[in-house]
DNA sequence: CCTCCACTGGAAACCTAGGCTC
DNA sequence: GAGCCTAGGTTTCCAGTGGAGG
């Protein structure tokens, strides 16, 4: 069987750790280092206020703050783990638990983690969300557990409807519990998010509030070298390259996240070039590498009717690259979906799905009125067509679409 | 000042696919 | 098996609207 070497050359490179990356894991966003370099002072500020919970008192309610990137949920994982530990040591029934609401996504699954961390096994589905509820509150009190729980992404719970329902019952569980008690940890980066919220919902949350300053371009350099130290190899690491991450990532709004990417990127870069240091120009490249993956990564797992649409907004741009609008954007894509004997959704849910692919960042979508001519959405990419053409038409059905030559759409739109 | 276009976007109902309880 | 529950995607219906043209 003939050996391929280069393959061969990949697996060897992996196995003694390449000549850059040591441990390449420790540049990943779950990544949870022993130190959180420029935050102590948030560090104290949770730990004395979940502290209490170690005597089995009860907790205050705390609000944190912060845009992406600035250590939040580092800081509430890192203090939960100790809290946990040191309860452990001291043998308090306190339990903690960690649940990301956007990842978890819905109520009914915020829940269902927190009665998980109680070893309370519920049904994905199937049951209703009060029975879930009371489930959790009967486990509480028959344990009699100190729970403090930290919500990250808070606001993904709130901001598709005014459900702000589990957060309320959360909090009147919280005042009506006896023998034990749950204390929460809201996490958010939307300063503005509590004007959804219910009055008493806001003033239970937010006894203790605890903000995140994004980091400045000197901070992040402290945080990237500390990391760089464990996850490269001694003297792989260019100095200056380190600086660059620092302040391409301060420039956006002081992101650690974005820095720990581009450092990543960057050693990747470098690692598969054979180069034995990270020089500015892998800097550089890992830069339109991250950028450019985003829109790949986002287009590749897109559903069907969402790539359609942007295949018809794709053509239109060919013909009208000052922007289309809604109807001709729909008159294309139920073009397209006959081309594949597909039922075209309808308008409604097209205009909606317009705007998921506008939030994605896929498309620009602003509404305008043309006067007489009514008021629609104009719509433009928002991506490079190229990288649409690249990602698309590797997609068999998709494929053949772009072939096609639509019919020629009213136009009005100027 | 009024009309009226081509939609927008909210609300509610419906459908499917899962699952529980009795 | 009946009768509930869930999520998530979709359809149906419709009141609301910014502003060019009359």
């Amino acid at each position: 069987m003939p050996l391929n070497q280069g393959l061969e050359r990949i697996f060897d490179n992996f196995l003694t750790g390449g000549n850059i990356f040591v441990n390449r894991d420790v540049l990943g966003h779950d990544y949870i280092p022993e130190n959180l370099p420029h935050r102590d002072e948030q560090i104290q500020r949770l730990g004395s206020i979940v502290a209490p919970s170690l005597s089995g008192s009860k907790v205050s309610n705390a609000f944190i703050y912060g845009k992406t990137g600035t250590g939040k949920t580092a800081v509430a994982k890192y203090v939960l783990s100790r809290l946990e530990a040191k309860s452990r040591v001291v043998g308090s029934s306190l339990r903690v638990c960690y649940v990301n609401c956007r990842l978890a996504g819905t109520n009914y699954r915020v829940l269902a983690d927190l009665c998980r961390s109680l070893s309370l096994e519920v049904p994905f589905t199937g049951i209703a969300v009060n029975e879930l509820l009371k489930r959790y509150e009967r486990r509480l009190e028959s344990d009699r557990v100190a729970e403090v729980i930290a919500l990250d992404e808070i606001d993904a719970l709130i901001k598709r409807k005014e459900d702000d329902s589990l957060l309320y019952e959360l909090t009147r569980l919280n005042e009506t519990l006896v023998g034990s008690s749950i204390s929460l940890i809201g996490v958010s980066n939307d300063l503005h998010f509590k004007e959804f919220l219910d009055a008493r919902v806001v003033s239970c949350l937010s006894e203790e509030e605890v903000v995140f300053k994004p980091y400045s371009a000197d901070e992040l350099y402290d945080i990237l070298s500390e990391r760089a130290r464990e996850a490269f190899v001694p003297g792989s690491l260019v100095d200056s390259s380190l600086r660059l991450c620092s302040a391409l990532a301060a420039r956006e709004h002081g992101d650690a996240r974005r820095a720990l990417d581009l450092l990543r990127v960057a050693g990747e870069v470098a690692e598969r070039g054979g180069s034995k240091d990270v020089s500015e120009e892998h800097v550089r490249v890992a830069e339109h590498k991250i950028e450019h993956d985003r829109f790949t990564d986002a287009l590749r797992f897109l559903p069907l009717h969402q790539k359609i649409i942007l295949v018809s907004a794709f053509d239109l741009d060919k013909a009208y690259p000052e922007g289309s609008i809604t109807g001709d954007i729909y008159q294309v894509y139920a073009e397209l979906c006959n081309v594949v004997s597909l039922e075209p959704l309808t308008q409604r849910r097209i205009s909606g799905l317009l705007n998921e692919l506008d939030i994605m960042g896929l498309l620009n979508a602003r509404v305008v009125s043309f006067g007489r001519h009514g008021r629609t959405k104009k719509i433009r990419l928002g991506v490079p067509a190229s990288i649409i053409v690249e990602v698309l038409s590797t997609d068999d059905m998709i494929g053949q679409l772009f072939s096609y030559e639509p019919k020629r759409v009213s136009r009005r739109a100027a």
